[in-house]
DNA sequence: AATCATGTATCATTACAAGTTACATGATTC
DNA sequence: GAATCATGTAACTTGTAATGATACATGATT
């Protein structure tokens, strides 16, 4: 199975639009994720339905982030994702006769239910703010100061 | 991705094991778990090589278990099987030069740490005698008796 | 009217468990 | 010791879902 990579990836643009002070395009957003800008929309399609981003279109369009960073939380985003299938690991088909496989599947599933929880749990505790306060932490052991690095799309030659 | 139903199968297969007062071939068990013969021994070659089963060749030969089912963990099965990638979910490339997307892809690592940890937690709490219980528990409650489903497959016909 | 940017559909690509086939090797039976 | 049974293992195909890529319609701006 390949792996789901949608949801570090949108952590990643919307870190990169609260820097921004105008519209991002998908295309730029695609060349900061390494990727397409098909795929930025089609990721971030959820993220506006949810409210967490606008985008416009035309002249001067693209992305804007919609809400603080403080008022989002990953779980938010996870859910806006669809809240994509988390495991690789199955607990098999629940529609069995054979009272063994019934137990099997059973307990695999609990194992995958609690770890679910403790997943989400740990989702929602955290918002795109203590990200941003994250990225500002590295920025600062390499000495680097995080405003130099903000900058408005509109003006890239 | 496709899911890796391996664990359940295991699982499954191994209250058959226990069931069982002979040896069972790659082909019985591949029936009971709606598979091939193949996959059953690619399947088990983790276990075996862990000490959970043995298998022989020949006549009269198959798999058998190598310890009571008390003995054995769910954690021990899972690592028994190569410890398969437990999460669809990605957290990026850990090898990023964006300062933003090391910060997204952390947050995102440490949400699946934690999952894995329970996971993997309540895989050590769990033993196949557990499991077994949990089956004579499912007979019962349909009025079955379990001891009438023991058999020895040297006496299929 | 031309250009820019999103919205969306479609097809190709990739990765990996699982299904499948085939055959060598070893054990048992006769 | 030849036939048969069963595992061990390699090689190939299949199924599936995210991702990559391309194309085009639609709406906004200049």
């Amino acid at each position: 199975m390949r792996q789901d990579n949608r949801m570090p990836r949108v952590l990643h643009a919307l870190l990169h639009l609260d820097q921004m002070t105008g519209p991002a395009t998908s295309d730029l957003l695609a060349g900061m994720l390494n990727t397409n800008a098909a795929v930025v929309r089609r990721t971030m399609a959820g993220l506006r339905d949810q409210g967490f981003v606008t985008s416009t279109k035309g002249h001067g369009g693209g992305w804007v982030l919609a809400k603080p960073l403080s008022e989002i939380t990953l779980a938010g985003i996870y859910d806006a994702l669809g809240a994509p299938k988390l495991f690789a690991l199955g607990c098999g088909n629940e529609e069995s006769h054979c009272l063994m496989e019934q137990a099997a599947n059973a307990a695999t599933a609990e194992a995958l239910r609690v770890a679910s929880e403790t997943f989400l749990s740990a989702l929602s505790a955290i918002t795109m703010a203590d990200l941003a306060r994250d990225y500002e932490t590295r920025m600062k052991e390499l000495g680097l100061n995080p405003d130099d690095y903000r900058f408005d799309a509109s003006k890239i030659p």
